[in-house]
DNA sequence: ATTTTTTGGTTTATATTATAAACTACTTTA
DNA sequence: TAAAGTAGTTTATAATATAAACCAAAAAAT
């Protein structure tokens, strides 16, 4: 009836983080922290559980100067999110 | 760009509850167990927080002798389901 | 008849999660 | 060289989800 929802996946921000990636393929802190509007900190955080989950990959580069970090999907995380969309949308009728 | 997801409905077994409600009007604590598969204590916690919310209205009465708990969906829960299909369908393509 | 099991839950304790606040490190600008 | 800005990370706390333990009554078994 109601099928598991992945729990990596069913966060408010790591969701739009993946939703993003999925759809631009790769992006960098400062979009994702301006598209989402969260929080650095939160966004830090969610960051590492997604590349733990190997759902994506972070670089870290220096750019102008400053620091920077950019995301990219893998594999694994489309299928994830391929997956955690399906599920859902049982729920969604 | 991603709006917010009501986080009361942003929970696997809460969705799961009112998505059934929505479907099928009432239902009771023994017919969600069976649909759900969550835990009788688990559930217990989260109609509370839908009544709460007001999303749902709890009635308890006896029925051939034992405690019986009817769940019914109100019209504050039927808007906050469909607010939440939308903003959720903006995070899933 | 009384112990044991089953039904139908609630309460409580714990683990996980989300989040903001505080902090680090460095760069640019005044 | 002091102040403000960039780009983050770490840590502390609050909120959430969940399972485990518990409660009360009914039914079944001994």
């Amino acid at each position: 009836m109601f099928s598991e929802l992945n729990p990596i996946l069913h966060s408010q921000l790591r969701l739009a983080i993946v939703s993003f990636l999925v759809s631009n393929g790769i992006s960098d802190f400062n979009e994702l922290k301006k598209i989402t509007g969260a929080t650095a900190g939160n966004i830090s955080v969610q960051l590492k559980k997604l590349e733990q989950a190997g759902y994506i990959t972070i670089k870290k580069s220096f750019k102008d100067n400053y620091p920077h970090t950019s995301l990219e999907i893998t594999k694994a995380g489309i299928d994830a999110f391929e997956e955690y969309v399906n599920a859902i949308k049982q729920y969604l009728k």
